[in-house]
DNA sequence: CCTAAGGTCTCTAGTAGCTATAGCTTCAAG
DNA sequence: CTTGAAGCTATAGCTACTAGAGACCTTAGG
């Protein structure tokens, strides 16, 4: 038995994440010590890290919440988890096709600025004016920091 | 003189976006009509396109801050908007590569999948499993959806 | 001149996925 | 038995918005 502390070291997650991810449903509430502290076994220590390894991978907890569901029913078919997989692939192929773009105006303003005063910064000039650039790389943005 | 409407409209920026970058001092606060609603000119237009367009390139609202009140001072140096842009485009250059490593591992477990049952689904037991990853794919990453 | 529609006003709360704080209790080592 | 670390609950904060409620303003048609 794992008091939290330890579960979250052998999983790499923080405590206070943990009992996040209690709150919210994700890990079914754990046995408790006649202290109220949770007591968490190998079974939680799995889902833990298996969340954890999906987060790393970039899915929303919505699709982990679905991921792990289906991984409770063992004997059906595994359709659903690569819809959910590829969906998430697909996600990540058009931030990285954004994230080029980007990369690429960053780039060209970064090195056409010869550093001069403000009123001349290539920086400050293309900010300010979209027509200035090479591409269209529109918002879209996704996924939150560690 | 341009209401909170039509200065959206012209800048491609929601109602609500513009009224919260005044909340928090993006904006400065407008004149009023008689009816106390915003009236606003020229200046208000290309200070909104500019934080339009550099959100769009991925500057975070403090940045963009900082480069507004850089862009007041035309005879400084452009130094300190180079590094801002310069860091941006590290940021950028670091969620490329991280995003490049989860694109290989969520190509490699859809691959992988032979497409049974769960038991035997490549997806799930990639996901539990980091060990059976070929990369290593830390956690931070960036940046809100619009 | 009046009315109806649509724009605008303020304020509040919600989104994702945590993180931090406060003030308390429990546990384990010495 | 004491002390300090770890645990508990509850609440608020983070980014950058978005959505709603309920009231007010503006303007075009009749
Ligand atoms: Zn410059
Ligand atoms: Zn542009
Ligand atoms: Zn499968
Ligand atoms: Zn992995």
């Amino acid at each position: 038995m794992l008091t939290i502390g330890k579960l979250g070291e052998a999983a790499g997650v923080k405590v206070p994440t943990i009992r996040y991810y209690e709150q919210i449903g994700l890990l079914p509430e754990p046995d408790r010590s006649a202290g109220n502290q949770r007591l968490y076994g190998q079974s939680a220590l799995d889902r833990l890290a298996f969340i954890r390894h999906a987060r790393e991978l970039g899915f929303p907890l919505d699709a982990i919440r679905d991921l792990l569901s289906l991984s409770d029913r063992p004997d059906q078919s595994c359709a659903a988890a690569d819809v959910i997989a590829r969906a998430q692939l697909a996600e990540v192929e058009s931030r990285l096709a954004r994230l080029t773009a980007l990369k690429g105006e960053l780039e060209r303003m970064v090195v056409q600025c010869a550093g001069g005063r403000i009123a001349d910064c290539r920086v400050i000039e293309v900010l300010g004016d979209h027509s200035l650039c090479a591409t269209d790389h529109q918002h879209p943005e996704s996924e939150a920091a560690s």
